[in-house]
DNA sequence: GAGTCTAAGTGTACGGCGTACACTGTGTCA
DNA sequence: TGACACAGTGTACGCCGTACACTTAGACTC
């Protein structure tokens, strides 16, 4: 019976939690998180929906699984150099992954309980905090302080004008402006080249996502690492 | 004619964009953002689902509506104080009304573009920085390292255990302490209630929310403080 | 008044969703 | 050989947002 079983696997491998999830991520990569259903995901794997059930238990924890997937991506914190080093280096690691898989910042924020694999991912950055001679206290502040930022994105109210056409971006700015006056002040620096971000700006946006989120980041850092060292001699 | 008029209205008064959207906030705020669909908010006015769209385009304008109607509530900045205790009252302010409406963040969060109403809000958030003396530069990457918070929210990753009977809140401390050892002495601490927050903490649950906001506040406002100042003097 | 025009509210219907539940078929082991 | 477990199927239900064609009632003109 094996040449049978060989013929089927040969058609169509096993449905497998694994390759339902794996299968759930590709597609929320290539066609953002309106296109995880449980239907199209069953499609897509050559099988009815139903199906899926057998191997998760229902749509929620299917995007739990996806979750830890994306997370376990994240690499590990680099030994041997000071706290904030480590703790940098590892949070721009997590925002390497979330930008391969955008759709998981929104999937992870609007999830109730984190899974145990987002749970394990804080419980290490916490072991750097406390490795540090930060308090339990002070870390347990600082987790709060550093909040989403910590998995490497920091849902923004605002885009900027991010991949939009020159004209386009201009007349939106500068329509804007007309109503409101302090956006007006932003929107004329960016148009005479005032605001420059060290780097040359990503293609043209008028915002620099990346040197942002650093910027953000190295600032909540310093102020820790003073309230660490102004802990210490207390 | 009058007469069937008032007859009329006085069995159902008649259905306005206002009207849609203060049934929507209260329905939302009674049972949370699950409870807004067109079909429930039609049937708690009288009417049937169709009629809505007569006042309203679609559901995701009719979930900008409602962000703007909460965005209004918040107070205005108090005037005649230093930028930083305007901003902190202002955000504490806005704090308080998304406390009042707690699906909001996420509605904010989930919904693309801010509406016109939140972009005046980050507007008179901008007048202030720019008031106190904020390059256009760092008033930009102000507004970044705010990020979220800037509207009275910051979604947490984890909501500790709020609201959560003790001995299960304890058993679910040290069954999760196991697994991760930093977690543990977190767990740890509580528990000898050597983690204290200045204030006694809201109904025995592990973290005072409002005491984490502020501190992350107080934090990000220091070192943009520090940032400003420098800025100043070079 | 009679007739027309407009806009508010209705009714029906479509294609999507998650998933409960009863089924069929196939491989394993006694 | 027959019992059993379990992967995958098929059907169906009650939600959802909303397109589209309709009735109805008030306002406005002649």
């Amino acid at each position: 019976m094996a040449t049978k079983a060989e013929e089927r696997s040969r058609e169509r491998a096993p449905l497998t939690r694994e390759r339902i999830l794996a299968t759930a991520v590709a597609l929320a990569d290539a066609g953002g998180v309106d296109s995880i259903s449980m239907r199209r995901i069953a499609q897509e794997l050559g099988v009815v929906p139903m199906a899926l059930y057998k191997h998760v238990a229902n749509k929620d924890e299917l995007l739990d699984g996806m979750i830890d997937l994306v997370v376990a991506e994240i690499d590990p914190p680099p030994q041997g150099v000071e706290w904030k080093t480590a703790m940098r280096e590892r949070i721009l690691a997590a925002r390497r992954v979330l930008l391969r898989h955008p759709w998981a910042a929104r999937v992870i924020q609007s999830q109730g309980e984190p899974t145990p694999t987002v749970i394990g991912y804080l419980d290490s950055m916490m072991g750097i905090l406390l490795a540090a001679g930060f308090s339990i206290d002070l870390m347990h502040h600082a987790l709060h302080v550093m909040g989403s930022r910590i998995l490497g994105f920091s849902q923004d109210l605002f885009d900027d004008t991010d991949s939009m056409p020159e004209e386009e971006a201009k007349a939106m700015w500068t329509g804007l402006a007309e109503v409101y006056p302090n956006l007006a002040a932003l929107a004329g620096a960016y148009f005479e080249g005032q605001v420059t971000h060290d780097e040359a700006s990503t293609v043209g946006g008028a915002c620099d996502d990346q040197f942002e989120f650093e910027f953000a980041l190295d600032l909540i850092l310093d102020g820790l690492e003073r309230l660490r060292t102004a802990e210490g001699s207390a």
